[in-house]
DNA sequence: TTGTAGGCGTTATCAG
DNA sequence: CTGATAACGCCTACAA
């Protein structure tokens, strides 16, 4: 038979066992280093593998030791630069360790979500790691109460006993929103996301607790969802721009929602921090070109992506029976200039 | 025997066969809808795998019939917007044919790369998508000789004879540098990728080209290697801006050198484009919220990955005697700000 | 230290 | 229209 490539016969274990001149287990544990084998026959099997230039076949392994060395990633936005560094960290840690990471993007679509789990189940990797898109699906749920092994990335679904790698959210917020009250601001706009990822609630909740904290009253037409994109960001922005009177600060909840702000602001020619302060949450890569310069929370997303790889092949290698794993990792905030300094006179402008 | 989640046994084709009282192979017709089979027993069939929660086994059928549906596709990094745009791509054509990516990182890196065509090649992967860290190496020799289905992306390695997807740098380049030369530049420098892949050649000799068509000197001075990094365009920007004279324009032939070229020039307290004029290769998806406003050639990003995994496939469909297809886009000039208006005055300082 | 043989879950070739 | 049954390529008892 031929190969779809046309160029001969695939080689298999079978043709370098005979070529060899021994049994197919021989070959099997020179492959796999599994039982001792003579020098001389090893020494034979490996010329053999090498002039017959034989390529293990992966797939039939899998079938057979029913492991496939793989695991599944399922992001939301990969040209979010939060996710590819997460990826980077997820794949350094696969690699490392002999995994193969299969990368699939959600674009924040239950649905797409539910089709990569199960083409992903269905091409047996050994475990996932998923940021969800949204609340928990039935088939979610399935897979949760089969204890297949799952690790939620960035956002959680609570109740359900799943390992998960996250940020402190709220902690991280608090210390922003808690930075613009410090500045003097007291009329603090927020942009949230979409309201179905843990993340929003735990964003909209540190910015409530700074408030409180700082004694600042709560105005319901100051708290704007962007929908976590750019054009929904910008949009937000515009609409808390409309307020009369503005507020003297915007704390957005993404960093795509943080360049939406920053268009919106600069179409109307209002500068920042003179005429608007900002501060977003997620750092860029690239916020060294940026001007202003933004103060933002950093998150740690090479190492969430890290964490989570390691939450779940230590869960693939030990027993089913330890409780799921947690982790929080603080946010950082970086503060640059796009806050201003005190804003003395605003004051009285509230 | 217990599955790997203990959830209970999995449940395979042969379960659903015994439990809808038929044989293996009406199962797996039903399942592929490869020959007729009577509506009672397609519902007897359903309705076992409904109240089994049958899931298909990928692995086993891609050992039988020789195909997996998954195709690879390796890349240099992904933290380059350029990528991952092209990233999705390639995985919206893929998905809507069927197909699972298998997406993977070489850094750039000859032999991450070999690692990776090695294990997707074993994990019989249909065909692969690769954006060439460098030079051929012998694997991958072997791969194009096997006739393995391979679509170049990005960068290409002559006399292959491999199908591949590419910009017209050569093109895109001179255009850029002509557009400097129209707005009056007569000393221009240029920060070029790595040596090794063909993306620098070709702009390189698109900036050569241009100059010559203007009539303009080439001296050597004012072309500088910026490792196609972030580092090594600030460094190669720094060597630019110490010589005297300076140069009055810079073309940097990739994003992330671009970068590297802005903060260079910003630590300096020069600006752009009153003191030196600023073109780059690659736009950025957040283009409008950098400062100044950056003159780009842009590429189409998505389409060429688009583009990439539509030639693969129609490989993989068709017969595998047809030439290798190769598509070449052209980029396109953006012009923004950062290159000023026609600088008379420098004319005489040149 | 080595070999034999059965089977992983599917598909496909035969017969009925 | 349906059912046995033999592979696909590999691993792993079990036997020698």
């Amino acid at each position: 038979m031929r190969n779809r490539f046309d160029g001969g016969d695939v080689v298999t274990l079978r043709d370098v066992a005979r070529r060899a001149g021994v049994s197919t287990s021989t070959v099997s544990h020179v492959l796999n280093g599994t039982r001792p084998v003579s020098e001389e026959l090893r020494r034979r099997v490996l010329d053999a593998m090498h002039e017959l230039g034989y390529e293990p076949n992966a797939v039939a392994r899998s079938l057979k030791v029913n492991r496939s060395n793989t695991i599944g990633l399922i992001i939301s936005d990969i040209s979010n630069p939060f996710f590819t560094a997460v990826v980077r960290g997820v794949e350094d840690v696969a690699q490392a360790r002999g995994y193969t990471v299969i990368l699939c993007n959600s674009d924040e679509d239950v649905a797409k979500e539910t089709t990569y789990l199960k083409v992903l189940r269905s091409k047996r990797v050994d475990g996932l790691i998923l940021a969800p898109a949204g609340r928990p699906h039935e088939y979610l749920r399935n897979l949760v109460k089969a204890d297949f092994p799952l690790v939620f990335l960035d956002r959680d679904i609570e109740g359900l006993g799943v390992a998960a790698v996250l940020l402190d959210n709220e902690g991280a917020a608090r210390q922003a929103v808690r930075h613009l009250v410090d500045l003097g601001h007291r009329r603090i706009g927020m942009i949230t996301g979409r309201p179905s990822i843990s993340t929003t609630t735990e964003r909209l909740a540190g910015y409530l607790a700074a408030l409180r904290e700082a004694g600042l009253p709560v105005d319901e037409r100051l708290i704007v969802s962007g929908g976590s994109s750019i054009e929904g960001g910008r949009a937000a922005a515009n609409a808390l721009l409309d307020l009369d009177p503005r507020p003297t600060a915007i704390f957005s909840a993404n960093n795509l929602m943080t360049i939406g702000a920053l268009v919106a602001i600069d179409a109307r020619g209002l500068s920042i921090p003179e005429d608007i302060a900002l501060v977003g949450f997620d750092d860029f890569p690239w916020s060294g070109v940026l001007r202003p310069r933004l103060t933002t929370v950093a998150q740690p997303t090479y190492e969430l992506g890290r964490m989570a790889a390691e939450v779940l092949l230590r869960r693939l290698a030990g027993s089913r029976s330890e409780p799921p794993e947690r982790v929080v990792l603080p946010g950082k905030l970086t503060v640059r200039e796009s806050c201003g300094a005190r804003p003395e006179v605003r004051q009285g402008a509230w």
